[in-house]
DNA sequence: AAAACGGGGTT
DNA sequence: AACCCAGTTTT
């Protein structure tokens, strides 16, 4: 395969110019360092619990609901053991619930195997575990050496490498690892954690603060016009006709009911019986509920 | 490759 | 009212 057809490969850095953008964005991190709460647990499973809350999820609101999980679920042994109603109850304002129900049987296969694994590849075998997450366990818990690449971190790829065209996922974890090659054992972790705050402070999507990056010199975009694109507007229909609005309302119900469960008969607002049939059928099976028999269902529990 | 999957904060 | 978010799984 040419280099032509697949797209030649960008050179790397240089080493000494890897270290330069590496000593200036952990200077920076140290006296700018977004305050969260979540980041005064670096144990295995502290982290774990908050990197899957963090997928797609603002860190903010992952900072605020974090804490209290941890109470109610203090070790990987009892989030395993815990009734799976009781996580989805505890995840509620968070989002995306099938992350729940991964969390906890990612938690019971780790038990089973006497803990969490360290690698990268073991982890990303947990459900609800990708190349995103099993690295931001590994390097933040683990001193693992891989970059974990979000969103956050692809942009500041993307700006400071200047890429014509958005680097691939494989692209982006490599031109990512370069950095974390040059970094002394364990930082990796920390280098992830201040290119996320610099990305969401400073490199923001949006009208990022240029005059105020300490990567400023080294960057390809700096001090180029930003304009975002222009979003074709897409009709949208509305929220309480989607599928989403109805899962959230069942599971809002189901989390409201209890050991007791609830009746599916009847409509939910524009959903009429059938699709509610349909919609609760299709959560029974991501492990969301279980039936009762009739129409009744609840949150999954393990006893009677 | 594209769609599904939440819900709340920001602009 | 759009847009965005410390992505992953399924189709």
């Amino acid at each position: 395969m040419s280099d032509a057809a697949q797209g030649a490969a960008a050179q790397p850095l240089k080493p000494a110019l890897v270290r330069e953008i590496n000593r200036a964005l952990l200077a920076w991190y140290g006296a700018s360092a977004r305050p969260l709460k979540i980041r005064e647990r670096s144990d295995p499973y502290g982290v774990l619990v908050s990197e899957v809350m963090a997928q797609q999820t603002q860190i903010s609101r992952v900072d605020q609901l974090a804490t209290a999980f941890l109470e109610r679920f203090p070790t990987l042994e009892a989030l395993a053991e815990a009734e799976t109603a009781a996580v989805l109850v505890a995840w509620k304002g968070l989002g995306y619930n099938r992350r729940a129900v991964a969390l906890q049987r990612a938690a019971a296969v780790a038990v089973a195997a006497g803990g969490l694994p360290s690698s990268v590849e073991a982890l990303m075998a947990l459900p609800g575990i990708g190349p995103y997450t099993a690295r931001a366990v590994a390097a933040i818990a683990f001193r693992g050496r891989e970059i974990p690449v979000d969103v956050n971190i692809a942009r500041i790829l993307n700006r400071l490498l200047g890429s014509s065209t958005p680097l691939s996922p494989r692209e982006a974890q490599a031109r990512a690892n370069e950095f974390g090659s040059q970094l002394a054992d364990g930082e990796a972790g920390t280098w992830a954690q201040a290119a996320m705050d610099l990305a969401s402070t400073i490199c923001r999507p949006v009208a990022p603060l240029c005059d105020r990056c300490p990567l400023h010199q080294r960057c390809a975009s700096a001090g180029q016009p930003f304009h975002k694109e222009p979003r074709t507007a897409t009709p949208r229909t509305p929220f309480a006709h989607t599928r989403r609005w109805l899962r959230g309302r069942l599971l809002d119900e189901l989390r409201e009911a209890g050991r007791e469960g609830i009746s599916i008969a009847g409509a939910r607002g524009v959903h009429n019986e059938v699709a509610v049939a349909a919609t609760i059928s299709a959560m029974v099976s991501e492990g969301l509920a279980e039936s009762l028999g009739g129409d009744r269902y609840r949150l999954p529990h393990r006893g009677d």
